[in-house]
DNA sequence: AGAATTTGACCTCT
DNA sequence: AGAGGTCAAATTCT
């Protein structure tokens, strides 16, 4: 997409940052004698904001800026939950961010780790977020320092028949015990997640069982277009037949609030490593999530939108993966997709990609 | 009986 | 040394 001028990309955002803060506004005045279909509508309002603020911000970096890429390898943030704070603090930041994306390109690589935070509804108990998609075992539980609630940790079911090595930790909230914050972990490749709606740790069967799940469901019907450019435009050579035309659909989480590590900005293309998109695009297809207040984002938006300086990989040192301009037809898109390893079991069919 | 969870011990990292 | 993460035996669940 070009614009312009750079003026004209920040004036369109501008007056979608607007739009979605006066449609925050009128949620507020709805609130309290608001139906759930208003509610719903509202939520759709927003979400669209948000889409289009975020496809904008990821295109419009093309206008003679450097662009952070996408969460190549997972986690996706999105600073613009509509739950969150003002919309334009986040667009500032986020133009700020954008240089500082720039500077920090050498962190770490290793496991990219990602955070999203799950409202559950207080109707549906306390039971914990529900499922996500994923198949996960329970492998251990820790009392955290300064924390209310014990941390959970999950591993996939699949770790030792596919080899899946993805994990993910739960930890409720101090100040809202609706609110979970799971960090996940690596990227799936036992490709379950659509199938295996079901099996999930019992803490979270709970919630899936009653009415998140239609939520859930619900979400599995969205618009597939934007998903089948995306694909056709991502000239990505996997080196595995096997998964070639593996196209799953897959939707965003609900609130990702940050990667985990140190609180700085990584260019994606530093995050990519050898789970790439396969966790970018996570199990965000969370029931809960659809069933709670956090609107569900687009990776545009996970990633230019996102507090970039939450997107973090951990751990080691990350090795040199040169952003590189590309003709990517993701217009901004910052890394040379066709330069690095694409997870060949990457969750395109996650459920509500595109919500 | 097999699968999943719990929980104390152990390991790793800072 | 202490905190966080993982392992694995014991226990519980299906």
């Amino acid at each position: 997409m070009e614009y312009g001028s750079k003026w004209d990309y920040f004036t369109l955002i501008n007056e979608l940052t607007q739009g979605m803060e006066q449609a925050k506004q009128l949620r507020v005045h709805l609130s309290s004698a608001s139906s759930e279909s208003q509610d719903l509508l509202l939520q759709r309002i927003l979400s669209s904001f948000e889409k289009a603020l975020s496809i904008l911000k990821w295109n419009g970096g093309s206008v003679g800026q450097p662009q952070p890429t996408p969460p190549a390898s997972g986690a996706p943030e999105s600073s613009v939950s509509v739950e969150g704070s003002p919309q334009s603090e986040d667009v500032k930041k986020n133009f700020n961010d954008y240089q500082d994306l720039v500077d920090v390109s050498k962190k770490r690589k290793t496991q990219l780790t990602w955070t999203e935070q799950v409202r559950i509804s207080p109707d549906n108990g306390l039971e914990g977020p529900a499922d996500d998609g994923y198949s996960w075992r329970k492998y251990g539980q820790k009392e955290i320092l300064g924390a209310k609630y014990p941390r959970s940790y999950y591993r996939c079911t699949y770790r030792h028949m596919k080899n899946c090595w993805a994990t993910k930790q739960v930890q409720r909230s101090d100040d809202d015990p609706y609110v979970f914050e799971i960090t996940y972990k690596g990227a799936h490749v036992c490709n379950t997640a659509i199938n295996n709606s079901a099996p999930t740790p019992s803490t979270e069967k709970q919630e899936l069982k009653h009415h998140s799940y239609n939520h859930y469901n619900h979400q599995t019907q969205q618009p597939k277009q934007m998903l089948m450019n995306f694909q056709a435009n991502l000239r990505v050579s996997t080196g595995d037949s096997e998964n070639k035309d593996t196209v799953s659909p897959f939707s965003f989480p609900s609130t990702l609030t940050h990667m985990e590590g140190e609180n700085q900005i990584l260019p994606i293309s530093t995050l990519v490593d050898d789970n790439l998109l396969g966790t970018c695009f996570p199990s965000f297809v969370s029931p809960a999530t659809s069933g709670s207040n956090y609107i569900p984002i687009s990776p545009c938006q996970m990633v230019n939108f996102g507090r970039a300086q939450n997107l973090q990989s951990s751990d080691s040192d990350l090795t040199d993966i040169t952003a590189s301009a590309t003709n990517s037809p993701i217009a901004g898109l910052d890394f040379s997709i066709d330069s690095v390893e694409l997870d060949p079991n990457f969750p395109f069919n996650t459920h509500g990609f595109f919500t």
